[in-house]
DNA sequence: TACATTTTCGGCAACGATTGCGTAGTTTTA
DNA sequence: TAAAACTACGCAATCGTTGCCGAAAATGTA
């Protein structure tokens, strides 16, 4: 591998001390005008970059920040790197993406690499399938900085930050209650998430609001996710069966809403009976046959917000004890009948 | 911040000398049974985890690699970035991404902290508005190991991974002939990347092998690559007027698809003169409506032999000099028509 | 028993950058 | 004119780990 210049590099050839240099370069008081002028112009010459390496082992500080989310290839969280990327850049730290595919083994794993890769703080959204949360208990107990994003937790006090997701679910249920529809499936995510149960709440208050009698067969959890195509099929055939008969369907997530999609872009019969209202950041969700009415979560905001607690807890000097939650609005858009 | 375990302490506690504890952690053959297991017992019990940045401060290796693409909120690369990890992980390196955000500044800037930021090596995907290639060979001149994948360059001597966009684009454009359309407009990428050229020379070779004769009013180049949408409108524009007449659009990038889809879903009429085809790893292309025929790329795949290539260039105990372009098939997914 | 060999381990130095402390040499102040 | 203050820089330690060399102890051999 090629040499980068070093420190002392440009130490000996000016024949000064590695302090001096040192010092030279970061500006300080004690290094006289000439001196300061010949080491940066030689470091400019050599094209000297210091070694973060060396730094961080010496600062105890890497200036990188890990990320845990389900899956990059969503939407959803891609737009949200991006707001934690660029946030991220301008503060000078660098992004270390891990993946959990809604496993609790990879989250653990994942979680204990960031930490152990000398990460200054981990952003967090949880993976569906955790339910037991020592492995971050643990890491927050040693003084990690840790910000949860969209799928947060309680059991841990710092800052989050995720989508109102009970006025969302809310808003979105009592559209469909004011478009007229009465008997609404509500397909919802794994059930330990925390925005499961928020978006949940949101549907069930909308519907006692509006006098609408609740009825637990039109609720479905997926505890896959949409991971399984399948679990969504039986779910659809169950809204739609003779005894049930839903005619509209609140879809709690991106990924269930783009499998839904699938489904009843295969089959026009189902499709014509149901109004769907659906969680999707996709980019292209405006433009799916059939239409569907979608709830559009900040993402890149997120993201932005997330890293900048993040941030202020990696450089507070003293340690927070005052934790804030944000919530963001979602944006709903109504989009008519299915076949438009 | 909280502190973690060192040898020291470990040698310390247990009265021996921290070359000891480290020899008897890596299990050398030069330790007593005896003192392995009671500093491996101890390390235990304190939650001993090696600091990789002091390793990497004295192996002059990081365990991470790189990796630059246009975008991660775009399917094909976060696909591809999955497949990257999946390798990167096994292997024991750490990802980190950056974004070019097809600008020349940000894909130098990016190339030039990672590089500083010690990784072992860089996985490259160029920025559609790159043309000078000097912070590139740079590097590898000074020996940083780098694999280009996607957008790839013929000017730096290394591994490179790509689809076989030749023939992905003569087979659709042969399609959509086949199919019985002779004026077929291209709309393209930025001509500078080498997809928009070998893409390009597909379409035409196409035509040629079927004795359509070339109009070069049928090609399009969007130099803003689907961040523009006026661009694309006045390209369809351009091809739906009467005197060009297009009947079917081939189009070069997962951007321009989706943007061209948008377009057309707001505006039937055009749609309905139109049958497209389009490269796209959306996973919701083939609900989209209009409909667009499809050539999806090995996304995963792809990401999964750059990161293979660039772990054994970086692994190489001796310098490499033969280097191997894989091309990957393209899966062309014809959908008929737009209104289906 | 005497010597050679092996096993087991400690000490030192280095990776590169930073910083507290010390100290020549110079300038200012009383 | 001597004391005080300041300027400009070097020394050495530090972060945690590991390669190298050598030394002591244990073991083997004659």
């Amino acid at each position: 591998m090629f040499q980068a210049a070093t420190i002392k590099q440009i130490a000996e050839a000016l024949s000064i001390s590695p302090s001096t240099v040192s010092r030279a370069l970061r500006n300080s008081h004690e290094i006289s005008a000439e001196t300061k002028k010949r080491v940066i112009e030689y470091a400019k010459k050599i094209n000297y970059q210091s070694n973060p390496i060396a730094v961080s082992l010496r600062n105890r500080r890497s200036n990188s920040i890990g990320v845990l989310v389900a899956d990059v290839a969503n939407s959803f969280f891609s737009q949200t790197i991006n707001g934690i990327e660029s946030i991220a850049y301008e503060a000078g730290y660098h992004v270390i993406i891990t993946q959990s595919h809604d496993s609790y083994e990879r989250e653990v794993i994942n979680i204990g690499h960031l930490a152990n890769r000398s990460v200054d703080g981990i952003l967090i959204s949880m993976s569906s399938h955790t339910t037991d949360y020592r492995h971050i208990t643990q890491l927050h107990e040693r003084g990690l900085p840790i910000v949860f994003f969209d799928r947060i937790i309680e059991e841990i006090q710092t800052f989050k930050v995720t989508t109102d997701n009970f006025k969302s679910a809310y808003e979105a249920t009592a559209l469909l209650i004011e478009k007229g529809f009465k008997k609404i499936g509500h397909l919802a995510n794994a059930p330990q998430l925390s925005i499961t149960v928020e978006r949940l709440q949101g549907y069930l208050s909308a519907l006692a609001d509006h006098h609408i009698e609740f009825d637990e067969r039109l609720i479905k959890y997926c505890h896959e996710g949409g991971r399984s195509q399948l679990e969504i099929e039986e779910a659809l055939n169950h809204f739609l069966s003779d005894s049930i008969g839903a005619e509209a369907l609140f879809i709690a997530s991106d990924r269930l809403s783009t499998v839904t999609m699938r489904i009843l872009n295969n089959d026009p019969d189902k499709a014509e009976k149901l109004m769907i209202i659906g969680f999707s950041n996709s980019d292209v969700i405006d433009i799916l046959s059939p239409r569907i009415s979608y709830i559009r979560q900040s993402a890149f905001e997120m993201g932005q917000i997330a890293a900048q607690m993040l941030i202020k807890l990696i450089e507070s000097k003293y340690p927070v004890y005052e934790f804030e939650t944000r919530l963001l609005e979602g944006q709903l858009h109504w989009r008519g009948n299915p076949k438009g």
